[in-house]
DNA sequence: ATCTCGTTTGCTACCGGTAGCAAAAACTAT
DNA sequence: ATAGTTTTTGCTACCGGTAGCAAACGAGAT
């Protein structure tokens, strides 16, 4: 059976079509008795507004790519919990996108832009900021915005978690418990994302206390890359040359991290070695991880990136401050 | 700057709208020359068609609505991945659409409709199948499917794990490792999804030993959840009448109720209580909680779903076989 | 030079809505 | 009852493509 239209409607209710779409705008000049009668005809015929047509004529989509590239991280999946709950609330819809080997960044754009959706986001992705400087990508219509993760990209405004605030609590806390051999895993060492809180967390510790951040990089963020770096790490360091506290970029890094520590060379933590992660991702709190941690306000940044791209704040990078979760591992 | 659209850049070109078109209609006919012209002034102008305008004339979006209720089953996120993949392989997109309190089924699948989808999947959403008879989704246009979860519903096939070959390859597991005292942590009682596995599961202690299976409901399928659940059991029941194992509906709850059995009430996994799971999540082969789970073969599911949608395999139920994964918890 | 035949190009009508103007209807005031 | 005002309804044009027919074109045969 094919779907009805306003026509059929307005035939069924003996009414125009605009008639018809008038019962279904809000706020547009109707009687309640027309109304009623095209409430009613479209009942019958189980007619609903084809929002595609909608869109092309109005010139919006209320879609909304959702560009992410590191599912191998645990805790993209609360932050897509929260951005389409958001989004939903406001009427609008994610369209998840899959950055990986066979679909990168510049064709997700662009397909995104043929869509013509209202806005792309790039969840935490680890792209070149180079890669968004693209000629094909010039004259880019949808508004751009960069969720939990900064971005130096001209007119590409990010919402993330305040590094400067954080890194300071962090480092108090880890200076308060006496740690003093300060160590860094840092994601692919060629991207630029690595550089907020790599960089103030090594200014940290020279400033502090005079002393050299020793730094490992994982090939990407996730689980497995942070048990391959710290098996690598571990396996090449003797036990007296060895940090006495890590600090990872996030907390995906850190479980893989603390797997192998743990479970493979038989340290205590934090005795041996203190670990310290950076999102509190749920399994964060489980006992059997306990891990130290760096609360994202996952909230206020969907919050604050929709109020952008409703136009209902102003599109500048902002730094939202998070909070500090103490647990075992430190 | 205004989006450049076909009439344009025929004017460009010296050519009509529908030679724009052609030169980006594969298998249309048009010459060389007029071919190259248009690519030119269309590269010129940074044309691109615009998706939505197609959408509309063919009735097809290429896009396909991923229902998900559960954001709480860390496995959900491995799934989108695979999903996602796949579906843009086939150059298909997918609507990420949240269930949750504010957003139930009904809506979520009306307003996908009214976006013209070209097919929902349910991904392992825990409605009740009475919900999609609802009169309101009567002339539904869009065929749905079910992914990783079971369907009683007429005209919904699903693609989901072979229970009956799971549950026996699980039991007899566990049979050799000489368990007698079975327990089995389900979903919410009211849903159909827990029926199979928990029906088949009980119907082999039943034949194969003739054991009562105790049953633990936990509210929402979510590590929480299991945690709570498992709680509550060990707390009100002494060590002497206790399971000594314990099949948990997914990898999930299982993490929860690891969580409870070793930290909170110091048991020895699998000594005291061996846990088994299903899904094999991620963290399931983490030295942490080294989960025996049963694997599902989320890649082959996730393309027999997308082989049915594109009409290319018959719209029927399937179950595929999965692997019996054994870890140190068993 | 003329006639085919097949290819290429342009055209009308349409997909299902929206915008905003103009005509019609309903209401108010005199 | 009539004129003036406001509300409601219908209309044309348009959003940017697609479908498929008809005209124009070009090459080969006569």
């Amino acid at each position: 059976m094919k779907r009805a239209t306003a026509q059929h409607v307005a035939i069924e209710a003996g009414v125009s079509k605009w008639t018809v779409i008038r019962a279904f705008t809000p706020g547009s000049s109707i009687t309640e008795v027309s109304k009623a009668k095209v409430l009613a005809a479209a009942e019958k015929l189980n007619y609903r507004p084809n929002l595609l047509a909608r869109s092309l004529a109005t010139n919006l989509t209320h879609q909304v790519a959702v560009l992410v590239d590191d599912f191998g991280n645990p805790h993209k999946l609360p932050f897509l919990e929260t951005l389409t709950a958001a989004l939903q609330a406001k009427g609008l819809v994610a369209i998840l996108v899959n950055i990986n080997d066979h679909y990168n960044h510049i064709h997700a754009i662009l397909n995104a832009e043929q869509r013509q959706v209202d806005a792309i986001i790039l969840l935490g992705t680890a792209f070149r900021d180079e890669t968004l400087n693209d000629r094909k990508l010039g004259g880019g219509s949808a508004p751009m915005f960069v969720l939990a993760r900064d971005s130096q990209i001209e007119g590409v405004p990010a919402v993330s978690c305040d590094t400067d605030v954080a890194i300071a609590e962090i480092g108090k806390h880890l200076l308060e418990r006496g740690y003093h051999r300060p160590g860094f895993m840092c994601g692919p060492r060629t991207l630029s994302t690595a550089l907020g809180r790599r960089r103030n967390f090594k200014e940290f510790w020279r400033r502090e206390r005079d002393t050299d951040l020793l730094e490992i990089a994982a090939d990407r963020y996730s689980v497995d890359a942070g048990a391959e770096a710290a098996r690598r790490y571990l396996e090449k360091t003797p036990a007296t040359d060895r940090v006495d506290v890590l600090m990872c970029e996030n907390d995906a890094l850190a479980f893989g991290a603390l797997d192998v520590i743990r479970s493979e060379f038989k340290l205590r933590v934090p005795e041996d070695i203190a670990v310290v992660g950076f999102d509190n991702a749920a399994f964060a709190a489980s006992p059997s991880y306990g891990l130290t941690t760096y609360e994202q306000p996952v909230s206020e940044m969907v919050d604050a990136v929709i109020a952008m791209l409703l136009g209902q704040r102003e599109k500048i990078t902002v730094n939202i401050r998070g909070r500090l979760v103490v647990r075992a591992s430190t």
